[in-house]
DNA sequence: CTACCTGCAAAAGGTTTGCATAGCC
DNA sequence: GGCTATGCAAACCTTTTGCAGGTAG
């Protein structure tokens, strides 16, 4: 049975207040400056269990530490290739196209939010 | 100015001639079999080295080490959610859907092709 | 009281890097 | 010959884990 714990509320409340996607670090570090005994291990522990209770989306970006996200089912994600930036949209996959992809990879419970490389404008003008 | 190697041949010719997507431990594996003196060193280096030149995709997986692909631009990656296994598909963003995240995101360079997470035949089978 | 949760520190897993040597051009 | 690539091992970064003590129910 879970237990409540003063932590884990502050891991959750974090994600769910912050404008844009945080690594498991920066959660670490936001938390810390509240209650500086918090330890990465407690951070990184709530992390999966909210992950595992469905609260919160863990997104794996390349080349870069993964970040946490308030679960809502109503956007999908842009990241940026060059600084791993995360971007929410409003576009999901269709069922025609997720039909299609159902029938040719044979995979079940697919998700209908998909994820889209690019370059964000501030990486674009830094060239 | 780079110079002909071996190895990075090796390396690009293993990715080519796979028919499913490959970490860099188990290129390195199936290298050490004709060649046993090749380091994991190497097979880093190339692969980043053929990234760059845009021969080669590497692709991020939740909880699981990156998978590399032969650049191939007429599809798209679905990963199971369980064994991080890749499959492709032949499904691309359409403009009207490229319009709507660029606007909505201020992405550039966005590509055409996506990633999508379902569960797999055979985990689901295991169940 | 008894799980479960925490903080701490060590370990694990994947990837990068410094160095001396080997190989391409 | 000069400069790049290699093998090896150590370092790095992110994440997980074992343990002893603390806390919720």
């Amino acid at each position: 049975m879970e237990k409540y714990s003063k932590q884990r509320e502050e891991v959750f409340n974090c994600i769910k207040e912050s404008k844009n996607h945080l690594t498991a670090e920066e959660i670490y570090m936001k938390l810390k400056l509240k209650n500086p005994n918090i330890s990465r291990g407690t951070v990184y522990r709530n992390l999966n269990l909210l992950v595992d209770k469905g609260l919160v989306n863990k997104i794996s970006i390349l080349e870069k530490p993964d970040k946490f996200d308030y679960v809502c089912n109503f956007h999908s994600h842009a990241i940026c290739k060059i600084c791993g930036e995360v971007f929410d949209f409003e576009v999901l996959l269709n069922d025609s196209m997720k039909n299609a992809i159902i029938s040719q990879t044979e995979l079940e419970d697919l998700s209908n939010q998909f994820i889209v490389y690019g370059i964000c404008k501030n990486c674009k003008n830094k060239k």
